[in-house]
DNA sequence: CGCAAAATATAGCATAGGCTATTTCTTCGC
DNA sequence: GCGAAGAAATAGCCTATGCTATATTTTGCG
């Protein structure tokens, strides 16, 4: 049988899993990039990190302060942000997912910097399923 | 040169890109339906959008306004919502775009169900560029 | 018809995520 | 060591998107 129409129930239920992703797709965000700060400049800076997500400092200490209420990141006051060990396991799972979706990308034919800037909105609707057959497709690739 | 880091800058436009299109998601998702509702049912009503899209009656409404004051739709109160021809255009576009995606996801081996749940939130995030690369690679294939 | 039920609109509330302007704290150079 | 500059926090505002509870309008039926 061809593509059924959904149920609307179904089909609530695919909206209702995107708005969740979508959710959490900012705390991915953050927690990454702080990540990627503490790994290239030894700390992440409050600076530093809105300068990166293109938003202003007040717009990232608001993100911040989300991150901590849960549990992903600390800091104290006119200090550095650090990742707890939820946090910096969820950048780990992150950026993995993030380069094998811009692989995946590239794979089909995408040129590398359409694939970044896509990737970085793919990335967070990328279950675990999905990226597993990415992966499998990727490890079957000729070359 | 194997992927650089990109600058501070780069990275910041590709995040203001993906929350750009973030604000146009939901537009996109409820024109898309609205125009299935009409090919359906012959009309499209307040109640049935909040079912298919999973949230209150109250907030279809609401974003049935936004929809109307971005020029997608029109509507009278306690009738059916229609879509005008730029609101036709975008779910025309939209629909085909949705079916690329799932298509590209199955033809990299994501079974059928999950490419249709993860496709709800990619979907928005696939530029023009990538499209046509999906389109392309899918033409290529072998079956 | 005429009224009850169903559909829709409205009111009012909450959270997330943006912003600018201002205050407060830290750091650094003299 | 002190004062200016820089960084971060806070205050206060806005919009989008959810919700529940309630009012209003339309519809269908006896
Ligand atoms: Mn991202
Ligand atoms: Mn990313
Ligand atoms: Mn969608
Ligand atoms: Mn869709």
């Amino acid at each position: 049988m061809p593509h059924d129409t959904p149920t609307p129930a179904d089909q609530a239920d695919r909206f209702a899993r995107a708005r969740e992703v979508q959710a959490v797709a900012l705390l991915e965000d953050y927690v990454e990039m702080i990540g990627d700060l503490i790994a290239e400049m030894g700390e992440a800076r409050v600076a530093d990190i809105a300068a990166r997500m293109g938003v202003a400092q007040p717009t990232a200490t608001k993100a911040i302060a989300r991150l901590k209420r849960e549990g992903l990141a600390t800091s104290r006051p006119y200090r550095g942000v650090f990742l707890t060990d939820q946090g910096a396991a969820m950048a780990e799972r992150v950026r993995a997912r993030h380069r094998t979706v811009v692989e995946l990308l590239i794979a089909v034919g995408v040129p590398a910097d359409t694939a970044e800037l896509d990737a970085e909105g793919i990335e967070h609707h990328v279950s675990d399923h999905t990226l597993r057959a990415f992966e499998a497709f990727l490890a079957a690739m000729p070359r």
